[in-house]
DNA sequence: GGCGTGACTATAC
DNA sequence: GGTATAGCCACGC
């Protein structure tokens, strides 16, 4: 095509972006790192936050469930956005009262229901 | 078109 | 556990 080609957009990124975030389930939490690797964006984590920070209110957009590596809440301690996605967590059946969510119970990919240790240990040889 | 910025991440101490 | 430092990279001015 013409030029070199606008096959890939900021627009289009951030359409990207915000597809998966869309996707992620009620009551998991996924990275910045991964969304953006799901989108198609490796190593673009940063860029994840930047369009989940330029999302309006109200955008219906499930934001919160994006957190820092190793479930991280991002936001200083004190900030409201910090106090914000705790609770909004916290609706959804997700403990983040102390700054951190445990991928391990509540990450994208974990375990629905079953017993974590049961499935952990299922996975002992791997 | 260079340069600062940031809701990031990994590593080191 | 925490702080420091250094890569990372698109975006916007």
């Amino acid at each position: 095509m013409g030029t070199s080609s606008s096959a890939s957009t900021p627009e289009r990124r951030a359409a990207a972006i915000l597809a998966v975030v869309e996707r992620i389930p009620r009551g998991r939490v996924t990275t910045y790192g991964s969304v953006a690797a799901r989108a198609g964006l490796p190593r673009q984590a940063r860029l994840v936050g930047k369009v989940l920070a330029s999302l309006p209110p109200r955008s219906g957009v499930p934001w919160q469930r994006v957190v820092a590596a190793g479930g991280r809440i991002a936001f200083p301690e004190g900030s409201p956005s910090r106090t914000r996605q705790v609770r909004l967590l916290r609706a959804e059946g997700i403990d983040a009262a102390r700054g951190r969510v445990d991928l391990k119970r509540h990450g994208w990919g974990a375990p629905d229901g079953g017993d974590l240790d049961r499935w952990l240990w299922s996975r002992e040889g791997e």
